[in-house]
DNA sequence: TTCCATCTGT
């Protein structure tokens, strides 16, 4: 015994930290218990020489545990399955054969490498032992999981037929599910269709399926022919609307979801929040975290905390977002990132650079989505500095390589600081293809700092990338413009025309007691307009008192000034505050999204209008947020 | 002992 107890098979460990279970630790209270906690194979090996001597009898949930035990004892590398055997046979207690490879099979079809699962399956092949549905769940499993050729899959698939298991639907369900994640939708639908007895995780392997390949339509068709539905099915289609950028969709589902009184579980409320933060759905999002709180749901979950603090700073309140991070008992990379990227977001450079450094003091390696928050944090606010060493920090310190979003921030960062030859430099120099978003930070550094040849030099670029986007003529136009350059306007103007290009209309969004009200600059066909134009009016009036001088340079039309400043008044931003202001009570803060970034005339004005009303008012647009207090921005100009 | 899933980004 003793020698087959060697414990030679444990190497230096390969995997991550393991825990025996809780139950383990619960059978072991008393008398001079191990610690039952091990975090690799040496200390495991450490554990079971203890066990040994200290000769505790055994309870009924120790050779269960030990199965466990062994199955880590699996994942040494290389694995040794001797070692468990051993530790069976010294217990007298020792399962079936194909328990015991089933055991280690399962640990290791869902270990990082589950490669090692179908290696171990050829030695049990070799070895003789004749495989049950458990056996081959867990190798399809592994197929599914490893890059291997997908003609292991169809040999095991093969092998489910030779030895009868044609009708184990669990085993069906995870051919289904292996063929979809090979990429191999037809094999998946062939066999989900010749399946007599689908059960409900057959639908819901197929229709996540397709909602992974955007395939939203067919998707929607199995589940709305399917027989019944779990609490999967519904999350799969609103998951899978969230991230096909089809929110609406998703909280229309949601609804009727509410409506059949199916409870969502975790997941269903982190892929509601989703689509709360993508449409600034405050009202439903608090909802939301309401029940989340009944259920206990944001203690057990890390991510929905997570979902809830990107909900609230989407929802541009960063206060309650920091409120849900302060409160976590546990926080990932994720959590700290997302917040940090909120402080960016708000412009409160600061706070997220502050938060970073917790974030270190607690330990928590960040990644480079952390970075994109900093460097983010640093282009907004201008901390010139502090963005380059973050930059090189990135690489030196953590070693992260630069992704084209951390390239793209520096060169905002560079470019909205003046330093537009420092920026086209770094462009020159980055070691990847530079995107829209990088020479668009370019063209945005041009118009602040009023430099022609810059922002002729980056739409020359951009046009190449992304020909079809009004948004950079529309900015190139503004640039010439504001040196009186109007012949290049109007060359502008004739080129948009000439390629079909219409100026996106900006429109702007509010929601009051869950109803989303929009608004589109110039249009006319909500119920109140007059009255909104009416106080639109009479609040531009005490503007003008104020100092306030419409700016017209951001119109892009060909008209007088007269009606230049008729369009500057309807501005979408501008009809929604009005309308809001109308229908809130005094003090409320007024939320509002808009499609496009907020105009220079808008910003000026939303200044004074939060001055003289005494309002707090939050416009996220496609870029960030600007809080409007007391008459300054939290963006102080600088955006 | 087994099948379906969730978070942060210019």
């Amino acid at each position: 015994m003793a020698s087959s107890l060697t414990l030679s098979a444990f190497q230096i460990p390969t995997s991550p930290p393991y825990r025996v279970n809780a139950a383990i630790a619960a059978s072991q209270t008393s008398r001079e218990a191990p610690d039952l906690h091990f975090s690799t194979p040496f200390q495991l090996q450490q554990l079971h020489a203890r066990l040994i001597k200290s000769g505790l009898p055994l309870s009924s949930s120790l050779p269960i545990s030990l199965t466990r035990v062994a199955a880590v004892c699996a994942l040494s590398s290389p694995s040794d399955f001797s070692y468990a055997r051993s530790v069976f046979l010294l217990y007298g207690d020792a399962p079936s054969e194909t328990l015991l490879w089933n055991t280690h099979l399962n640990t290791l079809s869902s270990s990082p490498c589950p490669g090692e699962a179908l290696a171990l399956f050829s030695r049990l092949r070799f070895a003789g032992v004749l495989p049950d549905t458990f056996t081959l769940s867990f190798v399809l499993k592994a197929c599914s999981r490893s890059p291997l050729s997908p003609l292991l899959g169809r040999a095991v698939h093969a092998l489910v037929e030779k030895l009868g298991f044609r009708s184990d639907i669990f085993l069906l369900n995870t051919l289904v599910h292996m063929y979809a994640s090979l990429g191999d939708t037809a094999s998946a639908r062939l066999l989900f269709n010749v399946i007599p007895a689908k059960d409900v995780v057959t639908w819901n392997i197929m229709i996540t399926h397709y909602t992974k390949e955007g395939e939203m339509v067919v998707a929607q068709q199995l589940f709305d022919s399917m027989p019944e539905r779990s609490v999967r099915s519904w999350t799969a289609m609103i998951a899978g609307y969230v991230q096909w950028k089809n929110p609406n969709e998703a909280l229309r589902l949601f609804r009727d979801m509410e409506t059949t009184g199916m409870r969502p579980n975790e997941v269903t409320v982190v892929a509601v929040l989703a689509a709360c933060a993508d449409l600034g759905e405050l009202d439903l999002g608090k909802r939301i975290h309401a029940f989340a709180m009944q259920c206990s749901l944001h203690k057990n979950n890390v991510r929905v905390c997570n979902t809830l603090i990107d909900m609230y700073i989407k929802c541009g309140c960063l206060q309650l977002a920091r409120q849900v991070f302060d409160e976590m008992a546990e926080r990932t990379v994720v959590s700290w990132s997302a917040m940090i990227g909120g402080h960016a977001m708000h412009g409160q450079a600061e706070e997220a650079l502050e938060l970073f450094s917790k974030m270190e003091e607690a330990s928590v390696e960040p990644n480079a989505v952390t970075f994109v928050g900093l460097l983010h944090a640093c282009s907004h606010i201008g901390l010139l500095q502090e963005g380059r060493q973050f930059f090189r920090s990135m690489t030196q310190d953590y070693g992260i390589v630069p992704e084209i979003e951390h390239y793209g921030c520096m060169v905002d960062l560079l470019s909205r600081a003046g330093l537009l030859e420092e920026a086209r430099g770094f462009i020159n120099k980055m070691p990847i293809e530079p995107n829209s978003v990088v020479w668009g930070a370019l063209l945005g550094g041009a118009k602040v700092h009023k430099n022609i040849e810059m922002g002729e030099e980056a739409i020359h670029n951009l046009m190449e990338l992304d020909p079809r986007n009004d948004g950079y003529y529309v900015v190139l136009s503004n640039i010439y413009a504001d040196a009186e350059r109007w012949e290049d306007v109007a060359k502008i103007r004739r080129m948009m025309k000439d390629r079909g290009l219409k100026k996106t209309p900006g429109w702007s969004t509010i929601s009051l007691d869950g109803v989303v009200h929009s608004f589109v600059a110039g249009e006319s066909d909500h119920p109140q307009i007059e009255e909104i134009h009416r106080s639109l009016d009479e609040l531009l009036e005490k503007l003008r008192h104020r100092g306030y001088v419409p700016d017209t340079s951001a119109v892009l039309l060909d008209m007088d000034e007269k009606n230049k400043e008729r369009v500057l008044y309807h501005h979408s931003e501008k009809l929604a505050a009005a309308y809001g202001l109308m229908n809130t009570a005094n003090g409320t803060p007024i939320r509002i999204m808009k499609n496009l970034r907020v105009c220079s005339d808008c910003h000026a004005a939303l200044k004074l209008i939060s001055e003289i009303t005494n309002r707090e008012i939050v416009v996220r647009d496609r870029n960030r947020f600007h809080s409007f207090r007391h008459g300054s921005c939290s963006c102080k100009d600088y955006w």
